[in-house]
DNA sequence: CTGAAAGCGCTTACAG
DNA sequence: CTGAAAGCGCTTACAG
């Protein structure tokens, strides 16, 4: 690397000190500096392609505008379809704050300060990001250094993080309406993973919205369940269940992935879908409109979900945002292929 | 956040210097420093819970240990299904080796030095890697400041960077020979995009193994153009090839999307994918294999796609290796439900 | 309106 | 085997 002018270099060509040079590229306020002071400073450092030192800055100010962010190594979030979104929204509300994002992988067991990641604790992160799970001992010893902590989608529910999540809840509501407005009668929801709360709020969700209208009057909203909230946990809780109640003419899906598997299943049953089964799904991954039919689903802004996350957390950082705030970010219904008004001859066998 | 021990707290609590203690801490070879000395060191700084401040280290070293990764605003390769998985292997490895990865947004016209990103200039980056595309202007900038570069994948090719890409013309080839295996003899390729090198190669390695074994003697390979390398462009492309060619037994397609849109093509014209038509991807992106039916696609170790780039990068920053290496990982073909042996009556007409 | 100087918390020749 | 001291390149009270 060839060898960098310092502000010294600066200094010098503009015949100022250097701090004069420091308090305009600054823009210092409460110094007033002079305009023709002001320009020669410039002017040297646009010339000499000045480019101040970041970690001499930092180390000066106390402050790194470093950001972290705690990924888990076995889930490798930033290939999901979903939360990889999330992360993308994250970075560019921080790029744009002049912020910085570290990446973080996190052992699964923690045991105490010493596990801390080197991020948090060396590179003097100012606040740290966590997606999905928190976990809360970490969680402690972090807030006990007093660095801010804001949380997306996560469970368990801690008091000391801020969080962002989407509005689960109202999506169960949506598919339920949108189901019952085709006019089905036999609703299932296949649904895994239901200690995570923002699954168990769109199951919730979904037959909160059903009772209300009734419909569950005399029965408990089915559910089917599945081990995993993937593609091979919707295809077999759908085999399964499509086998022992065939009649079932509408499916609401905790995520799309498992829609995805449901769906397959369905057509290996022999049932069409729509035509003789609709499904909804949750989330609006990139897949869903490429499935065949292309997925009805729940859809959320998911890089909105990371923007206002780091927009939150940086917002402590600052000091303009008191702690712990919970944040909601709306769903909508998309309406695709995937779901359609129930067919009248209400046949009892799958056509196959 | 609290406040913070130094270096100098962790000194008087084992009675010695601050130079001791970082000479013990960093592990210097050549300061033979006593086992007792280093004991003591070490417990003092374990019981204040030491941890070095980085940018203060950084800044006596003049080394951060940072490594820029440039995306381009309008890609959101973050959120790519291929390219976040590359990106991930990218900061596994350079977490793995202790450097930090910066990334950052580059605009896409690029006018000169000026707009080089902050990231690059200010915080002293060692290194940066490149995704897919290459602004020649700005990694000519980049290299003349002495900062290495990797590019993964990328296009135009340039000498002044190292790069990692894999066996694209292979795969091509492994594509070709596994049709041949099943008999077909009306095959056709199905690109965009072939101004990009990987895009190119796969098409040539497909074409070139035909021609190899005689098939194209007598004609040339079939191409279907596609305008972008999307499901749609693979739907479109499809959709008017097999209408006008409705013969094709065999479709080729560069990417994976287009493969999914060439797939719904066939369906929604009455064909049958794999009983009538044989469809091959490229990629093997996590969708391939959810798709009905399931794609059969050339397979490429993504992650490893990123280690090797990023490991590249480092060996340089580091001065163990030459600049400007060119490699290539390994490909291999992914068989699914997508291709089958060709039918015997040779349909001449779509059989909807 | 501007400058001299201390300080941020490390590393690393250098001297002993 | 260990320590005193200069230096990395900034920022920021403080004094004028």
């Amino acid at each position: 690397m060839a060898k960098r002018p310092t502000i010294k270099d600066v200094a010098t060509k503009a015949g100022v000190s250097v701090a004069t040079v420091s308090f305009v590229l600054n823009n210092a306020s409460g110094q007033p500096i002079g305009k023709a002071v002001r320009d020669r400073v410039q002017k040297a450092a646009q010339r000499l392609n000045y480019q101040p030192n970041a970690s001499a800055a930092h180390l000066a100010r106390r402050r790194t505008r470093h950001v972290a962010i705690a990924l888990y190594e076995e889930e490798s979030l930033l290939s999901n379809s979903f939360y990889s979104r999330v992360v993308e929204g994250a970075l560019k509300q921080a790029l744009e704050r002049d912020y910085h994002l570290l990446f973080s992988y996190l052992k699964s067991d923690y045991r105490g300060r010493n596990d801390l990641p080197a991020v948090i604790t060396q590179r003097n992160t100012e606040g740290v990001l966590f997606i999905k799970r928190l976990v809360p001992a970490m969680v402690a010893d972090i807030s006990a250094i007093g660095v801010p902590i804001v949380a997306i989608d996560h469970y368990p529910p801690s008091p000391l993080v801020g969080s962002v999540s989407m509005d689960n809840r109202r999506g169960g509501e949506l598919a339920a309406e949108h189901l019952r407005e085709l006019g089905h009668e036999q609703l299932v929801v296949i649904a895994g993973g239901l200690d995570r709360t923002s699954i168990a709020d769109r199951a919730h969700g979904f037959s909160d919205a059903l009772h209300r209208w009734g419909y569950l009057r005399n029965r408990r909203q089915p559910l089917w369940k599945s081990n995993s909230l993937t593609f091979e946990g919707g295809y077999a809780a759908a085999t399964k269940g499509l086998q022992k109640y065939p009649g079932t003419t509408g499916l609401f899906c905790v995520n799309d992935e498992m829609a995805a598997g449901a769906i397959r299943a369905a057509h290996e049953l022999g049932y069409k879908v729509p035509q003789r089964l609709s499904v909804v799904g949750f989330d609006d991954i990139d897949m869903a409109k490429y499935l065949d039919p292309p997925l009805t689903t729940i859809g959320v802004d998911k890089l909105e979900l990371g923007r206002r996350a780091m927009s939150q957390l940086l917002d402590q950082i600052e000091g303009r945002a008191a702690r712990v705030i919970e944040e909601r970010v709306g769903v909508q219904l998309v309406v695709r292929g995937s779901t359609a008004q129930v067919s009248k001859r209400k046949a009892k066998q799958p056509i196959a």
